[in-house]
Formats: C-alpha cells, structure tokens, sequence
DNA sequence: ATTAGCACTCGGTGATCGAGACTGCCAACC
DNA sequence: GGTTGGCAGTCTCGATCACCGAGTGCTAAT
C-alpha cells in the first residue's frame, strides 16, 4: 500500500482541480488545462511537476502515457474527506423535492417510495432506502382473521401506518368470535410496544382461559419470531439514469449492478453498516466490498421516524460523480422524508 | 401495406427456416446456409429466388446487398400465427418453476412476486404481471382503526390475503369503541362482496343510529371510489437478462424500454387489453403503440384466481426470440401460478 | 421450374498514416 | 531550489485504403 503522504497546500488544489474538472467534463485533465483554468499564475511544466507526484502517491492515475490524469479511488476519498466544499442544494432540486412532496399517501410504504422516487430524480442516480426494522416499530394495532378453522391472518398496523401480515396456523379449530376477543385484549396490553418487546412481556398477560392462553402464545411467537427473521427490504429506483453515464455504456457493469439491485440482500448488510455517527457516509469505488460496485461509489445517509433513526436512504452511481452537489440533495431529501414521516402522527 | 399474398408451401418453410435459424443465431440467414442445414433437395440458387420474392412481399428483409434476410414483424406475425410448432416446456423449466413454486407465501402479492421472478429466470427475459382489480375482489374483513379522532385507518383484507389500507378523515370525532362496533356490523354485512357491488348495497344497512349511519356511508364511499381510481399495478422483474440480449448493446433502446417499466401506467393499459379469447397472445415490435417497444416484442396470457381470470402475465423481450419456447414457459408459469393461487382458499 | 456459373456489391477487418494532445526531461532562469 | 520554456517522444484516435469473403442477382443451360 502507498504510504500516507500528507499533501502541501498547493498540491491539494490541483488534486482538487482535477477532481473537478473531471467530473465535469470526464475527460482525463491535462496539465496545460489546468494551468489555463485553475492555476493562471503557474506555467503547465510546474503543474506537470506536482501532477507526477500525486500519480507517484496514488492520488491519480493516468491511463496512458500522453493522456491527461484522472482521480484514482484514493483521490477521490482525499477530496471528499477534506477538499470538498459544503454545497446547497439548488434552487430547483429544492423546489422538486417540495412539490413532489406536497401529496404524499399517509403510509410510510407510500412515503418511502415516493422518497425514492424523487431522490432519484433530483441526483440523476441511483437511489436506495431501506424501510424501517419492523421489530422496532411499534405496534398500534392487531387484528386477527379466521382463514380456515385452523389458520389465522394475523395483521398489525406499526406506526407510521405500516401494515404486516402473517398467516399461522393453530393446533386446535378456533373460531373468528374468539380471534376477534382475543384481538381486542391483545389490543390493550400490546399497544405502543415492539415485536422485540412483546416477547419478554407473555407473562404480563394474566391467567385466563388456559386453551386462549395457548393460542395467544403461539400467535406472539409467531409474530416475534416471523419479524425476527425477515430480511431488511430495499427499495430503489431510477435505473434508467445509469444509462445516461458514459460510464455505463460497458453493459457487463449493468448487469452486475442490476444484479445487486433485484436481489437486494448483499445491498441490504451494506446500508445496514452506514456508521451513523457521521452526517453523510460516502463509500468509494472499490472500499465497497461487493464486485459489482467497484466502479461506483454511494453516498448514505439515514432518515428519522418519531425522532429515531430508522432507516438508511441514499443512492449509488458512477464513482466519476459531482459530490457536493449529491450530498447536499441526499441530505435535503433526507430531510423532507423525515419532516414528512413525522407529520404521520404516532 | 403490403397485400396479403398468401404463401405457397414452400414459401412457408422457407420462412420458417430463416426465423428458426435467425432467432438461433441472430446473423442474418443467407441462401447457402439455408440450402445446407434446412433443404438439402434445393440448390441455393433456387432458394435466392424464393428468398427475393419474400423480401417483396414484406416478410423478409435484406440489411444490405450482399447480406443474408431476417424476418420482418410481418414475418413473424405469419410465423407465430400459422407455422410455429408447439413446444413443451423444457424439463429443467418445469423443474425450476415446481422447485420455485413449491414454497409460497400465504398471499397474493407474494405469490405474483415470486412468480415474476420464476418467469424472468425461466424465459431470460423481462416479466410482467399485473395484479388483480381490487374492485373486482371479494372483501373478506374490513377493520377500522382510529388514527386520530376524525381520521380513520380502512384495512380490506381480501380474497387471496390481499390487503388494502387508506385513511379516511370523518366529519366528527369517532372512538376506537365505536369504530370497533362498526366493523363489526361491516364485517357481517359485506363479507363476500366486491368494492364495487358494495356501491349498490348502502340501503341495506337498514335502520341504525343517524350519526353511525353517515360515518359509514363515508367510509364506503371513501373505499369504492378510492379503489375505482386505483390504477392497475404491473409487477416486474429480470431486467438484468435484457443486457444478456446483443439487441440491446445499444443503451438508448434499454433507456426508453426501463422508463416504461419504471413508470408503469403504459404498460398497465397494454396489459389490460389483452385479447381474453385467445389462449396467449403475441404482439410483436411495431404492433406496439409504445415507441419504446418497437424492437420488442410481448408474450402475454393471463392468470385465474378462484376460477375467474384476474391478471395478465408474460414476458417482454426483444423481438428476435425462440417464440415457441417463450410461449410454452408462460404458459407453464401462468398455470402454476393460477393453481397455487387456487390453494390460497376463498 | 431448377440450377450452375459468374460478375458484382458491400460490410468488416486490419494495416497504415497523420494529427493532436500530453508527457517527461533538460537546460536556463529568477 | 523552485520554476519555466522548449523539445523530443509517446500514445490515442480517426480517416483512409485495400482486401477478403459472404452473399446476391442475373443469365443461360438443363
């Protein structure tokens, strides 16, 4: 590995100005560009000079002899950890994300979607939001259906109007009068609390009819143990604007990352990651683990529901991306979606 | 147009060969070729005749001068309709889609998802489904749960554990109690019957308290008008195997194509009008009104759902693809799907 | 009606060449 | 010593060209 060469000031301007210009332009940067539009005061054999030794370091990388430079993934991870200047989102990014969030379904499901929906159009990418860990949701409300005599719908209503269900079967026939009794006393004793609390709470239950006491058991580890298991789900949209990056006309890179997108597993450990410490979390290039992202590069965050993290939401698109500008509207969407789930009510 | 010369018996296995030649290796099908694998009885020569006379009459067409033919859209249209065998699905399909089929969700939106994922995987192609008509489905339990005091929380569960939920807002303040009450008297008068013929039954109500009587009728108001507008959801999946297609090298047809896709109303109205009569229906390239669709072509049938037909289901691919093959694989889906839809119960 | 033969057309491949863009290096300069 | 102008060298890209081969259309013979 190449050691950690702390950059001089100047230095740090032109890896600056070539990330810049490339992302721009996406043509590798020459030295002589860069001394025209960057750096009047310097002549292009100067620039020549220290552009040998970012390439020396590891900052850039040149694809051949007489072309121009371009940031290697380690340049990219410098700008963005200290050259990167703080962006507002534009004026029409801003008045999108308004609009669009006007009318929104009183669901978080709707919102979500609508939430992806968006962020993909205002960054020109890809974006990503994994919903809420049901398990931490609170519950607002049961309700029990009788499917067969021996098979019961078990539907909860999570905050946020999230609705789950759930088929179980019982060992003995009961019917929807007695579901519809025992949805109505789990109604007060579990309501406000989460699937992971419902398990330590069985015994608060009070003796009753010992057959209920049975099947109301089997019904809370059922629905303990059902959430438990479900893996994280991740909704995404704007595929299609891939396409528009030069980046993707190479169809092999789609394919891996569509891959990845259908799937959603591997997707999903790595949102689940996103160090919540820090505001924004930028993964680049090959940092990600997963093959199909070697080439992109994805900028997270998380959303808030009831003033908890609860989610990740961010996109994924070329590593050759406008940073600043992709933060700050991953961060204004973020916002907005929280503002709006807020407004859901309990 | 062309005028609909009919085609001598010759004229037709000639077609045939170049479709199952070209669809087989997607290079232009030249005289030679055609004389060598497909008629060893003819000279070349003879066939370069019949082979004009089809470029003449619209089924072939000729890239250039010195090249071999493909079929047009007509050609195919005369292919599918008159000269392409039936095929049976291939003993690995049916095994994937037996093994696939074999564990399912308790639910309708499980089952189609999962039978969008069978279909893409066994057609490698793009799948379609849409989902049944809510309006159309019979309601097996309705609950109400109260969000705040004027706005309530509608949940249908209907048949196939499909589960709808909208927010309603009332006049006045209503409990939960009362909501609960309500339900109840819902449950026992609307259990069996569609959203739509919900419309006609409000007089039966008879006689209850004024107050009750209007919030009811808001929420069936609120229920059938709000799943009359409803459109028509079209589940996707296995666009990752359109790259794998060489037709699609070219982005700009994969762009329009996953914009159609992403957005989906398109699609829906196309889905909606297949021809019911026919068993599978094919449209093919320019047939679509979709520009998006002009190099592809659909293979759609549909699905039932306690005996009544209630979606459509098919693929989506590029225009050169093994008809025979793509048809007997939906079929074998659809199928699949209708009977695992049968077990779900009323 | 079929076919062998033949001249012709045209796309694809590969080689060649020149222009242009940059670089690296060196010597001169401040 | 850092900076700079100059220059030779390198490499990509696009255009041009010739050639090969596949495939055709036509004609005359069968």
């Amino acid at each position: 590995m190449m050691e950690a060469t702390p950059l001089d000031e100047r230095k740090q301007r032109i890896l600056k100005a070539v990330v810049s210009d490339y992302t721009l332009t996406g043509v590798p940067v020459g030295s002589q560009v860069l001394a025209a539009k960057y750096f009047i005061a310097l002549s292009s054999a100067t620039i020549r000079n220290e552009l040998a030794d970012l390439v020396g370091t590891g900052y850039l990388h040149q694809p051949h002899t007489s072309a121009g430079r371009i940031p290697t993934d380690r340049g990219y991870r410098y700008f963005v950890d200290f050259l990167m200047e703080a962006e507002a989102a534009s004026p029409t990014a801003r008045r999108t994300v308004k609009q669009e969030f006007e009318t929104t379904p009183r669901s978080v499901d709707g919102i979500l979607e609508k939430a992806a929906m968006v962020l993909a159009q205002v960054t020109e990418n890809v974006s990503l939001i994994t919903a809420p860990e049901v398990s931490e949701s609170r519950i607002k409300h049961i309700d029990l259906v009788s499917l067969e005599p021996q098979s019961v719908l078990i539907i909860l209503v999570l905050e946020g109007n999230l609705i789950k269900q759930q088929v179980v079967h019982l060992e003995q026939a009961t019917s929807q009068d007695d579901l519809s009794r025992m949805a109505a006393m789990l109604n007060n004793k579990v309501k406000g609390q989460t699937a992971e609390e419902l398990a330590g709470r069985l015994e608060q239950l009070g003796p009753d009819r010992a057959e209920q006491r049975r099947i109301i058991e089997r019904l809370i580890e059922s629905i303990t143990t059902h959430q438990a298991q479900r893996q994280t789900v991740v909704l995404h949209d704007g595929v299609r604007n891939l396409l528009r990056h030069p980046e993707f006309v190479e169809v092999s890179r789609l394919e891996e990352l569509l891959e990845l997108l259908e799937q959603g597993a591997q997707l999903a450990s790595i949102l689940q990651q996103v160090a919540f410490e820090k505001d924004v979390e930028i993964i680049i290039g090959r940092e990600n683990t997963s093959s199909g992202l070697r080439e992109c590069s994805l900028v997270l965050t998380t959303y808030k529901m009831a003033d908890r993290i609860r989610g990740t939401i961010g996109v994924i698109g070329p590593t050759r991306m406008h940073y600043g500008q992709v933060v700050a509207r991953v961060r204004l969407v973020s916002h907005a979606t929280s503002e709006v789930l807020a407004h859901l009510g309990n």
